[in-house]
DNA sequence: AAATATACTGAACAAGCGTTCAGTTTTTCT
DNA sequence: AGAAAAACTGAACGCTTGTTCAGTATATTT
């Protein structure tokens, strides 16, 4: 029987791969369990992605679309406002895709991924610089070296999710992450001299 | 013949291990290769370490003490030169130790580690409260949540890592990591109002 | 209805792994 | 010197993996 067309059998392979690699990993994700998943054989899988790092390169792209993708409108909000939405974004990722993100920190070295990676980087950087920088020319920011504090400000987000991963920051009542708060740290390092943010 | 005696061989495969490890990771570091480089036969191996998790483990373990034992001593420092001292210390262990900490990150959740981890994470982040504890006390920094800020400010050490690991900071002339100066977000962050530092 | 194209199958292959163990060599002890 | 202990060997075992390919089954076209 051919249920599926090709399109879909690339769907549901797709669909299988990401599930198997969120919650497995790359080296523990094999063709067959892919394969049985999807409902397919082995050799179908072929088909479709001439090998196991293709398939992954893949689902790895979509990925990173996908977050660039919610986090870009936050361009256009206010800058103290952007920060903030940038970490819950951050955070909030963290904690609903924890296993995939932790075998994309497993895997965070694979050759695949480098260019994919870098780009990413770039442009995420290149967000929170802009963000930045709006806030220095509105004056809710100090002055800074804009790129190079997006670059920490970048890594030190990857660093909390390192920790919201850990399991290490509890979340309140709602389910959110409870580090919004100690998060002020960052945001208490960027504003502008003498204007102390309301809360504590 | 019977060159060393036991208590050298461990030595030698712990020393073996501990290079391929860091050059190749958990996965692609095989008991062979391992036999090879410390001059010994495949067998000789388990007659010292009875499976590679534990060879693994014990290697792990040691590392971890070592970088305890080296910022241990910032405690008896003034708190603001503790805190520079430990984003030294952290960086610097990123250049220094690039593929080892390259792998750790790879293997960072594998089963064995987690103890041991946890008891090192722990106590690094003691080690920060209570360097913000006394900066507290002597009003060098704000009032905080110190244990929660502590948290924060571990994982985005690590963040610093990730992001030195990805060749992303550039180290200026002498080597040393350029990212200490962005870093004063961290600082700025802590300090008790209307202080500015210094520089910039 | 025959022929062609499309979708799929799964046993077989080659390679690599961690681990074992019967056996060998060297050292130490009596 | 002979026996016992300690250090070491490496072929062999069982298993898993990514990948291939000679076939089979279903659709589509002529």
């Amino acid at each position: 029987m051919k249920r599926r067309g090709s399109a879909e059998s690339k769907r549901c392979i797709l669909e299988a791969a990401g599930q198997l690699f969120a919650e497995a990993g790359y080296a523990d994700t094999t063709i067959r369990k892919v394969a049985a998943r999807a409902g397919l054989s082995v050799g179908t899988i072929y088909l479709y992605y001439s090998n196991k790092e293709e398939l992954y390169s893949e689902l790895f792209r979509r990925r990173l679309e996908n977050f660039s993708a919610m986090t870009e409108p936050l361009r256009d909000e206010e800058p103290l406002a952007a920060m903030e939405g940038l970490i819950d974004s951050y955070l909030d990722y963290a904690v609903k895709k924890a296993k995939l993100v932790s075998m994309q920190i497993r895997e965070h070295d694979l050759e695949i991924k480098k260019p994919l990676k870098k780009a990413f980087f770039d442009s995420q950087k290149r967000l929170i610089s802009d963000i930045l920088k709006k806030g220095v020319r509105k004056k809710v920011f100090r002055k800074m070296d804009c790129d190079a504090t997006a670059s920490v400000i970048f890594y030190c987000l990857r660093g909390m999710i390192l920790a919201q991963l850990s399991g290490d920051l509890g979340d309140d009542a709602g389910g959110r992450p409870a580090t919004r708060k100690p998060c002020d740290l960052f945001l208490r390092g960027l504003l502008a001299d003498r204007q102390g943010r309301g809360e504590e």
